[in-house]
DNA sequence: CAAGTTACAGATTTTGACATCTGTTACCAG
DNA sequence: CTGGTAACAGATGTCAAAATCTGTAACTTG
């Protein structure tokens, strides 16, 4: 008897990101999941080969969610590219900030993830570099900002915030002096680059 | 039955650290501790009012040893102050990573008591900031580091190196790019300040 | 054969009885 | 009264048996 919905791989990753908010990631099986979607459970194993690639998927996709609103900062360029990497800057903080306090189980998954060097992860930072590059570049073409290259130069910058960014550092993106502090660090390395610190 | 050597907090750290050294800190009792002196755990707790405070006596007395050896690179007046800040750094850097090789079992106990916000971790963090200040004012007083508050600044360094010094980031210190990454982010720093960056 | 099932082996988790540890108290020797 | 012990209650940790989960395979149905 099969079941009404076809059970596509989206209605999957739709119900595993249920559980996984519901039960958290150590405690959310592939059986939970099946039994959300009324089926057995080797019935998920026909759409995804192991359950590190369902949580994977499911991880993707959120993270993807908010990699977009980011892009759209990153290429805003009615903004001058000094102003840009600081508001850059501000908004990964903003959204991890709120990943967190939404969503802290998925936040946590995604934290398992990077744990295990999944490229899941990999992928997620090189997006970022990605961006960061992006507005260093235009920067670079505009005369505001001084770099030889500018992925070098992403990644020097992406190395000096990671306070502000890398997950080890999510219980400190609770105090509130942290907006002030990254503040500061672009200050500093906006005068490294020769760009006008207080536009 | 007294024990023949009278039993001083000395004595205690020095067995509490070998143990800690041979079980590693999750497996280390503060029976282990009394059974290597011969005497009853009770008589420990004369010493020292908990586990945590005897942990945190010997993590303390471990740490101070670095922290001189910094001191006299923090404190060179023969090299100049931008040189000494990109040193100071580095040298941090390799006394971490000199300690995780030499001895993981105390740097992991080191990492629980900072988990628990212990005073130890905020302590050994503001001798750290201690020292980058007075680099930082040294330079200031010589003009070749531009700033209006030498303790802000330092902090501002903090942050922006925490990659290179902070617990958090242990694992990454593996890397064998560590080094080079830790001096691009400090000839931009250096820039920051206005200091020549290839001294 | 596409989309699901049941059945199963091996790995992992949970459970619950048991042992050890932490911290305290009452006590003892010089 | 200094410097220790022994005995204890409650918290924490250990370990093996039982339950559950993961991943595979052989089977069923439209």
């Amino acid at each position: 008897m099969p079941a009404r919905t076809p059970l596509d791989a989206n209605a999957i990753l739709a119900a595993t990101e249920d559980i996984l908010r519901r039960h958290g990631p150590d405690k959310a099986t592939v059986v939970d999941v099946a039994r959300a979607l009324g089926v057995s459970h080797a019935a998920v194993y026909k759409h995804f080969p192991s359950k590190q690639a369902l949580r994977e998927a499911v991880t993707r996709r959120w993270l993807d969610r908010n990699r977009d609103a980011l892009a759209v900062i990153a290429a805003d360029g009615a903004v001058p590219p000094a102003r840009r990497l600081r508001a850059w800057l501000h908004a990964v903080l903003a959204v991890k900030q709120a990943k967190i306090r939404e969503d802290p189980e998925l936040f946590a998954a995604y934290g398992i993830l990077a744990a295990a060097h999944s490229s899941v992860a990999t992928d997620h930072v090189a997006d970022l570099l990605g961006q960061l590059t992006a507005i260093i570049a235009d920067g670079a073409a505009d005369g505001s900002l001084r770099t030889d290259d500018a992925q070098a130069t992403a990644h020097v910058v992406f190395n000096a915030t990671a306070k502000f960014h890398h997950l080890a550092h999510a219980a400190e993106w609770q105090d509130p002096g942290i907006g002030a502090e990254l503040d500061d660090v672009c200050s500093l390395l906006l005068e490294g680059l020769h760009a006008p610190t207080s536009p």
